[in-house]
DNA sequence: ATAGTATGTAATATATAAATTGCATATGCA
DNA sequence: TGCATATGCAATTTATATATTACATACTAT
């Protein structure tokens, strides 16, 4: 599940932990969503995106490989 | 989880046995999902909206109650 | 009436997301 | 040099998404 949740936390100057925190996960869990290897469930998705101002699908639509 | 996959499935004239059988679940999971008591995998949530040609925003972001 | 289709729902089982703990490395700073 | 922070990763545990099976109702057509 490739994404653009690392690019987007990075721009954003937070840290992993930060992030996790923010939104309720484990900064393991943020880290494997970012390097593509989870199948995170849609209120993550959700509160990750809100966290980082975006939308679902400016993370996690059609992204680029 | 509020969504707007029922509706948009009732306009493709698809069952939820059809949505069902095209992503790769049970009928139970989509009846499920379209009441808005589970809390889908993003993979699952994008097989859907593939499906129905729509992206993630439209079925899942930010719908009203 | 009655058979088929579509849907709702519930109990139990299974697969996997996510937590927890721990250890590693790299980097920046005192 | 040594300490704190940020991240990667692996093993085990826990929570929950999803499968399976089953039974119910409503509707349509025969």
């Amino acid at each position: 599940m490739k994404n653009n949740v690392k690019i987007t936390r990075m721009k954003t100057s937070m840290t992993q932990e930060q992030l996790a925190r923010k939104v309720g996960v484990t900064r393991q869990t943020i880290g494997l969503i970012e390097k593509g290897e989870y199948n995170p469930s849609l209120q993550l998705c959700v509160a990750i995106a809100e966290e980082l101002n975006k939308t679902l699908d400016e993370l996690f639509w059609e992204v680029e490989v």
